[in-house]
DNA sequence: TTTTTTTACGAAACCGGTTTCGGCAACAAT
DNA sequence: ATTGTTGCCGAAACCGGTTTCGTAAAAAAA
């Protein structure tokens, strides 16, 4: 027995397919009678509705992309979660991609979407995204798009991020209240506003406590583990070596621990460590890492909620920003004896 | 101007509708003189097909659906990683669902299945999946299946695991060579064949150093860590406290470090851990935690693979469970002083 | 009773591709 | 000259739903 299609539900009816299809959206045309006999029907057979056929005729696809660098992060991982929440609850499918940080992957993707493949798309750009055609050719062929986290500034949607500013101002200012003089940010992607955001927010405490920024104050680390610990091994190695370090993803963990294992420097008494991540397991690292935890399920469902809202009422809204605040925890790594 | 269609473009060149599409798929009955012009047109408007036309006349939709319990375990992201890196390459799209180890969740994922929407699925059933009646479902109404991590034992498809026999049994040796006496094993799905192939391995290690299953030997847990945290505190309050904990999920590293906080408890002088998990900082948790690391994206890309070996090819294959081993890798949680 | 309105449904166009089939040239083989 | 062959392309059916429009019968209004 092949799969039940609308047709034959209706054969076996003796009803119409346009009726079929209208009882089955509850239209008013249709009795009540003709509604439950197509009901049981359909319970009968188990028939589901081909998703490609109704996606064709109605131009919309019921499913949103999001598109994001990596899933092996706390944060994205939790992003995604709240993402989920919400299209589950709205009927939605969630197609993912991953960009690895490639801005050629990113653009091969969001071209895709131009065919009308998806109602929406959610997305944190790559770190080596400049430019950003590729997301406006997107939107401007009807799929809007929401921002959440990595942000594109210069495109004229609703975007969700934390407080980055503040965020970089509070663990730098955290730092120097625990006695750091001399702090080092582990820059990850220059070209992404929340890194900036985070740095000048690092930077204006500096200045405010009437420190200086210095040749190893921003530290540019890669996205490759075995590289940034040879950059972190460089720093902790050189004369002016910096006694505070704020990492704004937790990929760079492992590099700092080790290289601070390594080359036998203890946290906190000779180098604090602040960190951007929602890993659970922080609190019982050795020593127990002082984070900036961000409301990533938050984030995730918010930017959902807000893509739904752009997909419904398909006005042009203006340019949006929400922000949800992170909280610095504090935690040994940045303990003053 | 609105979208470019296949009539749009076979309009703009004077061609018929099915000549461009044969062009588009390099037919042998097409020119190249006209293939050239087509392409030409095709990147001058930037067409994209719309693939719910293509999916609809062709019965396949180019995308696969990954079921899972959740994303935020390093076992799953790193999976992902490795499902996603095989569709890419093969051209797949992927729809991502979760579970969150709820029955009936998974059940009404699977059905939507049933028409058509996927071309395959890749799954890892939820803690709470003992029956199969909507994976069969699915399967038979044309969605292959493979299972990868945790499997479903009584339906006859290929599944990637790893050797969680073995894994249980070297963890606890592991642990009697460091000088447990009183191991205990947290369960925490029961109905999993892979959690009961982890205990039986358990079981027979403890059997074979002579040590007899006693009353706290296996503990079951829940998926809540408030729910764990009191349930292991209880553990090991116990007048007959183990002195070695083997735990199958990544989620209890911090009920477990948090209760031995608490209880004042040193690993690893008091109590012994092994934990199986891709987390990469479990180097730098204090201490340091003994691991079964698994290839988890080995594992993924496996799945696909085999999943799409089973997508091209559809005639049946011979029930097939394929093994990739994990490793042990040995750190201070499980050290005798 | 006649006219209007409402109710309930069917016929058919339509979404945008894919694929089958048929046919016209041009060229080769007989 | 006749009969294949081959190359190249168009017409049209088709995938499985959705939606518009028309209409017969029943109910309500005149």
């Amino acid at each position: 027995m092949s799969k039940p299609t609308i047709r034959s539900i209706a054969k076996d009816l003796g009803l119409s397919i346009g009726t079929v299809s209208k009882a089955l959206k509850d239209n008013h045309e249709i009795s009540e009678e003709t509604k439950l006999r197509v009901l049981a029907m359909v319970k009968e057979q188990n028939y589901v509705p081909n998703p490609y056929a109704s996606s064709l005729r109605r131009q919309k696809s019921k499913t949103i992309a999001v598109v994001l660098p990596e899933v092996t992060d706390s944060f994205f991982s939790l992003a995604i979660n709240g993402i989920e929440s919400i299209a589950r609850e709205r009927g939605y499918h969630v197609l993912i991609y991953l960009t690895h940080e490639n801005f050629e992957r990113e653009a091969g993707i969001l071209q895709q979407f131009t065919s009308g493949r998806v109602d929406g798309i959610l997305m944190s750009v790559s770190s080596e995204t400049s430019q950003s055609n590729h997301i406006t050719e997107a939107i401007n062929e009807g799929s809007p798009v929401v921002f959440f986290d990595r942000i594109c500034e210069n495109i004229n949607t609703c975007s969700i991020i934390t407080n980055d500013f503040e965020c970089g101002y509070m663990a730098t200012k955290h730092l120097i209240e625990k006695g750091c003089k001399r702090i080092s940010y582990l820059n990850i992607a220059p070209k992404l506003l929340i890194c900036r955001n985070r740095m000048d927010g690092f930077k204006q405490a500096l200045e405010e406590s009437g420190m200086k920024i210095q040749e190893n104050s921003v530290i540019s680390c890669s996205h490759d583990s075995i590289q940034n610990e040879a950059i972190i091994k460089e720093l902790l190695r050189s004369k002016k070596r910096p006694d505070g370090l704020i990492a704004p993803v937790e990929k760079l963990i492992p590099p700092i621990y080790k290289v601070c294992e390594t080359l036998k420097l203890t946290i906190p008494n000779q180098v604090k460590v602040v960190c951007f991540t929602n890993l659970e397991s922080v609190e019982f690292l050795n020593p127990s890492l002082t984070t900036i935890t961000q409301p990533a399920f938050e984030i995730g469902r918010t930017a959902a909620i807000n893509l739904f809202r752009k997909i419904e009422k398909n006005r042009e809204e203006p340019k949006e920003i929400i922000v949800i605040p992170s909280v610095l925890v504090e935690r040994n790594s940045t303990k003053n004896k």
